[in-house]
DNA sequence: AGTATGCAAATAAGG
DNA sequence: ACCTTATTTGCATAC
């Protein structure tokens, strides 16, 4: 066991709480509508897709074939072990030192960091490593799927919750601050780089109007972020949540509800957009889903104070993490400036990002941010990263039996040394693609219509590419 | 060296 | 306990 697990690269995560049972039910299922359609796993992203109209300009790109998929590479992340020893890899010092230095020092850390999100500097517990939740599966025990490994258990909880509020408070005070770093801002322009470019536009439409109606130019653009944008957290999210002592396990409490039972914010909030914006109250913000002028309006700012500051977006990912205790791939917080994310997704992160923000700004050294780098717990399990090789076992297998039962299951993961779990998602997931392959009635051109329990219909999901 | 993106793992929620 | 559908998120890699 130690050795190698074929096929997999699983990286390390220590522990992530895991609550498989949580699944408590929220009431009703949201789908968004607009942000996506069901079938195509993947690719929606064109910038704010929630936004209304929007042509999509972006069909260009793609297309790109790459599937030359390489035998061999499969996952680099094997690695990362050696990683953690890091000794000096402790948590920046951020005591002082200027914002930018800041960020190099956050840098650094995550540099060693980068594939492995839980490795903690500290204390790393030695082994914790890897296998953690590899070898966990053998397990079975505790019921959970995944045991919060011992570990699981500390750092599992995120702690913040005190410094949460100083930090609000204190930003409030920052708020200004930020407010003329803004105005600043404004002036200068600065290569503010691809700020125009993604297209965020895709939604923002007529928005146009969002900015300064004026200009519109690049990088003029209105930086007139509404205190919204910024502001929003006194009362809204993080200024009076809930609290609650741990117990939630899972939780943290941030964005709670506008995340969960977010269902509806969803489906209305498209319509809004048009906002004034600029007027001055929009308290709306706060409490509720922001309006899609406001996101748009927060990621582009995020986006220029980010820079400003000297962040970049893999350590805005992992000081989530910190502060969180919730990491979040350069990805997810790329997709999340470029407004490739649901709109959903999108109020739900930009309260993260907000208060990252202001503790980036704050920054002084105020041990709150950087400090909880020990505060890490991931909640999402590591991505595993199948060989090309694994994969294409588990392909045949799929093509003899689309929906092995367990003990198939069991077996087949025993000898391509998967966890079950894993086996049995990639079953899933694969059954998905199938679908979402398969037109309604028929087969497609190189599909196979296997398992007869095909799907009812389903509107018709396409292929999408 | 940071950012963008395709494909697909992992998760959430309702059976 | 596991399925399906919908959605979130990230590895790997291209840019």
């Amino acid at each position: 066991m130690s050795g190698v697990l074929s096929g997999v690269t699983t990286s390390v995560n220590r522990s992530w709480p895991i609550k498989s049972e949580a699944r408590r039910t929220t009431g009703a299922r949201l789908c968004v509508p607009l942000a996506q359609r069901p079938g195509d796993a993947g690719e929606r992203r064109l910038a704010a897709p929630w936004r209304k109209s929007v042509t999509v300009k972006g069909g260009l790109l793609l297309t790109t074939v790459i599937t030359l998929a390489p035998i061999v590479m499969a996952t680099a992340a094997s690695n990362h072990y050696s990683v953690l020893t890091t000794p000096s890899s402790a948590p920046p010092p951020h005591s002082e030192s200027g914002s930018m230095q800041q960020a190099a020092a956050y840098r650094d850390a995550h540099t060693l960091l980068q594939n492995d999100y839980s490795t903690l500097p500290g204390g790393g517990h030695p082994l914790s490593h890897a296998h953690q939740w590899i070898t966990a599966l053998s397990h079975g025990d505790a019921g959970a799927p995944w045991p919060s490994s011992p570990l699981g258990e500390q750092d599992v909880k995120p702690v913040l919750h005190d410094s949460d509020r100083e930090e609000l408070q204190n930003s409030s005070s920052l708020q200004q601050q930020q407010q003329q770093q803004q105005q600043q801002q404004q002036r200068h322009p600065h290569p503010a780089h691809q700020q125009a470019h993604h297209d965020a536009r895709a939604w923002r439409t007529s928005t146009a109007s969002t900015h300064i109606p004026g200009m519109t130019t690049s990088e003029g653009q209105s930086l007139v972020y509404s205190q919204s944008g910024f502001g929003l957290m006194p009362g809204g999210e993080q200024g009076g949540m809930h609290h609650h002592p741990l117990r939630d396990e899972d939780h943290h409490s941030h964005s709670p509800h506008l995340s969960e039972h977010g269902g509806g914010p969803v489906a209305h909030q498209q319509s809004l957009s048009h906002h004034h914006q600029h007027g001055g109250h929009h308290d709306q913000s706060d409490e509720d889903t922001p309006t899609s002028d406001e996101l748009e309006q927060f990621a582009k700012q995020f986006k220029q104070r980010r820079i400003k500051l000297g962040f970049t977006q893999a350590d805005v990912g992992l000081a989530l993490g910190t502060l969180y205790g919730n990491v979040f791939s350069q990805t997810t917080i790329c997709r999340f400036e470029a407004l490739q994310l649901s709109f959903k997704n999108m109020c739900k992160l930009k309260p993260l990002l907000n208060k990252w923000l202001e503790e980036a700004d704050s920054t002084s050294g105020s041990p709150t941010s950087l400090d909880k780098i020990a505060a890490q717990g991931r909640k999402r399990k590591k991505r595993t990263s199948i060989e090309v090789g694994v994969k294409g076992a588990l392909e045949s297998h799929f093509l003899k039996c689309p929906k092995p039962g367990a003990a198939e299951i069991n077996s087949l993961a025993d000898s391509l040394q998967l966890e079950k779990e894993v086996v049995r998602v990639w079953f899933c997931n694969r059954r998905q693609k199938e679908k979402r392959m398969t037109p309604v009635g028929g087969q497609i051109p190189g599909g196979e219509d296997m398992y007869g329990d095909t799907p009812p219909h389903h509107g018709g999901q396409t292929p999408v590419q």
